[in-house]
DNA sequence: ATGTGTCTATTCCATTTTGGACTATAGTTC
DNA sequence: GAACTATAGTCCAAAATGGAATAGACACAT
């Protein structure tokens, strides 16, 4: 017998960054927890499982084939949660709260950091995030960060950052390959790719004229963060939008060969509902966020097609 | 701003047992908790939430607007963790645990008491249980508790209990009503039913030969728990399955009056999908299930049409 | 080989949280 | 008003959480 614990909402939180990190120290960087809470935290859940989440390869970790079912239940119950609040937070009459969805990479490298100078200078507002939420409950939301070309029927799209797409690999990786004189050696480099935007090499290629476009290999990731680890890592070479990478450039763990790069189509976006009576409060936080996007583009003005 | 945390698991079980049970006490009970610990977490998640999800009315906790909106996210939370164990428990090769789904009330009041002898006699099979499992994952379960008439495609089904269905109401509104002379007096008193079973007293006033069945007032409740707490409270006469109100009945909270009643052709059942190899546990398990409800009817055998 | 960097697991310990026993208090019913 | 039942709050011991530091495993470069 064994009427099975069930985890604590911590662990669950825990299993999802590890699916996206890769890592206990970086998932626990993004939960702002030390690498040794969320070890024990994944012992902790691996224990009320009964079997191992994911296995230990030496330089971060891999979800097991139980790993892989429990982080997307995972997922689901975080969802719920943040989906609860979410409709909670559209009930509160006096100032009703902001309802943002953010994606994971967005919000980890770009949104999250700088919000909390918005929340500083307007504390007024009161922004209720979600990050798990499934995709039906979108539509509950006041403003949702997407990825695409700027069209979705229904809603007001602004352009936020990303099409200034660059090629990156790790100086290690480059170095070894002996670096890339035409376009066409790129084909010699092993490519990294995200799952959900698998368009992004056959762009790249077009916009560089570059045919029969046959990479020698490619490794597909599920998150955009385990693409960029990857790249650090040595492992390929990866399209990245520029302004989410900024640190790895200055601090050279990333370049980007030959100013190699192009401009996508494929991008960031601010998307809110058009049947919405006007909210001045929104209107603030989208005036705030398209501007924050434009300077941070613009602090690295080596735009390149 | 507010980056609302997330509550803790004990904190959704403890909200969907109070929805489940509409006292703090109870749901404690229920919990394996004194009302001192359910109470202080409902306080806790409600601090999370930002509102409160119950009305406190004196005699017991009716959820708010806000609290029925969480409570089904809770719910999906909740289920999305038991989804997951489920289907881990699945993947373990060695002994494979049995996957029970059971329902609410029939666990509570009947199952779960008893499960603990079987644990001990049977310490190798390893059972797994669900309650709040959605819906479409209850295929992959071994067996699955159901309410209704025996018949599911694809499912064997055994008969557990619940075919004798007896009138109840608490001695102090029966004989606020002056008692039941007639059969035809039933309808003077409130009624309370069961959402989901919505067919009980119309089964009942056939059974009996009643016609022009048009009660005073139905109150409908989404728990069985709930209506018998209902019941017990004096607030009307329900219909409910003699074997799981063996204790009121014997502690004189709830009577039968005039031993009306009838047999009801939706009961509990016990099914297992037919397409699955055969399993040496699960028979067991089934065996031992089957016995202790014909054990636990034929204990009171005041049986009656 | 060996150092270096990067990763996880573990130990120790302070702090926080949890939950039980008990008490206070409010509402209902007789 | 007494008895009963309900929730909320206080106090305290026990359990958990999480941070710092450490140890150990592995890859990679020299």
């Amino acid at each position: 017998m064994s009427r099975s614990h069930l985890p604590s909402t911590i662990g669950l939180r825990v299993v999802a960054a590890l699916a996206q990190y890769g890592t206990v120290s970086s998932a626990a960087n993004a939960l702002h927890l030390t690498q040794s809470a969320v070890s024990k935290q994944l012992k902790n859940v691996e224990a009320v499982v009964g079997m191992p989440l994911f296995d230990r390869t030496g330089q971060g970790l891999s979800p097991t084939q139980a790993g892989m079912i429990y982080i997307e239940q995972a997922r689901i119950a975080l969802g719920a949660m943040e989906t609860a609040a979410m409709r909670v937070a559209a009930l509160r009459s006096s100032q009703p709260a902001i309802r943002l969805h953010v994606l994971p990479i967005l919000g980890d490298r770009w949104f999250m950091p700088r919000f909390s100078r918005f929340a500083e200078r307007h504390p007024d507002i009161d922004v209720q995030f979600t990050t798990f939420a499934p995709t039906d409950t979108l539509e509950e939301a006041d403003a949702v960060f997407r990825f695409g070309i700027g069209e979705w029927p229904g809603w007001r799209a602004d352009y936020v950052l990303g099409r200034d797409v660059i090629l990156v690999g790790s100086p290690q990786l480059i170095a070894k390959y002996e670096g890339i004189a035409s376009i066409a050696d790129i084909l010699r480099y092993p490519l990294l790719e995200h799952l959900q935007t698998p368009l992004r090499w056959n762009d790249f290629a077009e916009a560089c004229h570059l045919r029969d476009f046959t990479p020698a290999r490619v490794t597909r990731f599920g998150y955009y963060s385990l693409v960029i680890r990857a790249a650090i890592g040595g492992q390929g070479l990866a399209l990245v939008p520029r302004s989410l990478i900024l640190d790895e450039l200055a601090g050279g763990q990333l370049m980007n060969p030959s100013g190699l790069g192009f401009t996508s189509r494929n991008c960031y976006w601010l998307t809110t509902p058009d049947d919405r009576p006007p909210n001045a409060s929104l209107a603030v936080l989208r005036d705030w966020i398209l501007q924050e996007a434009q300077a941070s583009e613009h602090n690295n003005p080596e735009g390149l097609s």
